[in-house]
DNA sequence: CTTTCTCTGTTTTGTC
DNA sequence: GGACAAAACAGAGAAA
DNA sequence: CTTTCTCTGTTTTGTC
DNA sequence: GGACAAAACAGAGAAA
């Protein structure tokens, strides 16, 4: 086989066909799955593009007097984009209008990267309480909004700005589900797990499974709803409140004890199984427990190496942290990360 | 307003919510539009991934044997994923099983980087012919692959792995729609541009316009179908095919000079104005022209700052080129890029 | 052994 | 300096 | 003037 | 070295 034709099938050619009859992959694909467990919308001939598709021309609105725009022209002017009202809550990742800066808010040790973003739902500590209804208790109103709807999409221009125009905002709510007692929770996800063994897996970059959280979950002491303690977890018993209170986890490893209790709540989710975050790349299900997973994850996509040993003349590149500090411990080099 | 609610007007928190009432941009963003232009499948208070909508269940496949998968945890041994038949042509920003890997094939002088893609739809060129069925003249075969259908979807590993095993393959065909004759396109274009004003036009980052392109297209001398030149271009005339074969652009700017007979052939795109390149990015809808400017804009999405001035103490970074090199200009100074 | 990549407990950084 | 949250690190470890 | 970002003609890089 | 394609650059320039 000639090179050419390998490369061929290496790339991921990104451009969009204006045809049907190309998109085979998207129509062997479904024809594969129609018989697991399709569920949704099948447009079998149809141009591949999800934009279109799911929120067909929400991005783009047209400038009145432009003339030139076409239908692959869909561009805007920053001053109507503004106008939109968003709030990118907990499911972003496609929601309509993503912020177009995608950088985690504070920017590695760089003062220059003004950009504004946190990828990650585990604000949720803070806002925690035992309802079932949640958004009952907004005890502090530190990071509860007055105003839940009716946010101005932000643009990294507008969002900048923001800062000095008092606008009506909302904190992000996407505790919600989390809001359930603990162990009622790691029942139901043990209960899941048995039920549905043949059930939506598929794609995304990397699949390994992790042993440690395949481990089969055990029933456990305390049962739902009862006492709601400082950090507003609610507690089974009496004891298991001690417990919480010694930043001790009740789960599993038993008597596994955290360095502070504000993780030991975050901790939960690793029994939850819970995947609150998304992989912001189009066409990429994977999801994440936590925030640095998910961050390291994108430069799968990316093809980012931001770690470089200052090492040597050509210095060594390292996508993931890991790798990096595996280098330096080994070699004893030093290294730096370059932004982002 | 305090500080701590502006932020959170500012950030994009990344995670999903199962619920659905949290949705608010998304409806209310619906809301908007209902009114304007909304063309496809209504669906108000789903859960807005639209991978489960688009693709529902494509990326993930189960693996049998695994205990502790539920829904959120739907990741898979690489060895199943690579069973994957896929064809990623033309359209592949949302393709069921994008490649993990988002990287330019080329990554920036650093040979480190063996990911493998292309993001461009260029390769149009060589596969030029006249035909309105397309995919008749595969001339040299130089990129054309025998099989156009049934190629193993590739993830990172399995992307080396295959250069030393003789997977059958494809090669893009995105093309297609570019067949037609360049004028013809451009005439349509114009059409287009007039007919539809208000249309979908909204979001993305950066809706600036050019004024370049935004010049209101005029019809063009020769007709379409008749000549094939080497190029595989079709030419109306005998004078077209002179200018052609000078490198000279027939249109608009009249008698533009180019230094190549590629390069030629690749302008087409700023006339007919197709837009062929997706930004990756969930929920962005930024279509492009140029692949550079798609690799550049994804910086907007992932805050990566690649140039670094070397010069002072702490180097002063930059996201374009185009500022980095102004920087150089202005201040003399030497400059690294940062591998990606 | 290797490389690539995710998971997670703790540390670092940044902001008020 | 303190408190706090977000980000990053530094390992461990899975997969191939 | 500035910063942020896209467009595009040419140059550079990389591979065969 | 050559041919070729992909990637990157270096400006221009739009928008705010």
């Amino acid at each position: 086989m000639r090179k050419d034709e390998q490369r061929k099938l290496l790339e991921c050619d990104d451009a969009m066909s204006d045809e049907d009859s190309d998109d085979d992959s998207q129509n062997q694909l479904r024809g594969i799955l129609r018989g697991k467990q399709m569920k949704c919308v099948e447009r079998d001939d149809e141009f591949s593009d999800d934009s279109v598709e799911d929120n067909p021309k929400q991005q783009h609105r047209r400038v009145p007097s432009s003339i030139a725009a076409k239908f692959s022209d869909r561009r805007v002017r920053r001053s109507h984009l503004s106008e939109f009202i968003e709030r990118e809550d907990a499911v972003s990742s496609d929601s309509p209008d993503d912020s177009p800066l995608r950088q985690p808010r504070r920017t590695p040790r760089s003062k220059q990267t003004k950009i504004l973003e946190t990828e990650d739902a585990i604000s949720d500590d803070s806002s925690y309480d035992t309802s079932h209804q949640s958004k009952k208790s907004l005890r502090s109103g530190k990071r509860k909004a007055p105003t839940p709807r009716k946010v101005k999409q932000v643009n990294p221009r507008n969002a900048k700005r923001a800062k000095h125009q008092s606008t009506k905002q909302v904190v992000s709510q996407q505790v919600k589900q989390e809001t359930r007692d603990w162990n009622t929770r790691i029942k139901q996800s043990a209960r899941q797990c048995n039920s549905s063994d043949e059930d939506e897996t598929e794609g995304g970059p990397n699949k390994r499974r992790s042993k440690r959280s395949r481990k089969p979950l055990r029933e456990l002491e305390t049962k739902p709803k009862e006492k709601q303690s400082s950090c507003s977890m609610s507690l089974g018993s009496k004891q298991a409140l001690l417990m919480h209170k010694r930043n001790i986890c009740p789960v599993k490893e038993r008597g596994k004890k955290f360095f502070s209790h504000k993780y030991l709540v975050q901790h939960r989710r690793v029994h939850l199984d819970d995947r609150p975050l998304k992989c912001p790349w189009k066409g990429c299900k994977m999801t994440f427990k936590w925030a640095w997973a998910r961050t390291e994850h994108i430069r799968v996509h990316t093809g980012a190496r931001p770690y470089v040993c200052a090492e040597e003349g050509r210095g060594q590149t390292f996508r993931f942290v890991s790798d990096f500090s595996r280098h330096k411990r080994k070699t004893g080099h030093v290294g730096k990360k370059g932004r982002q």
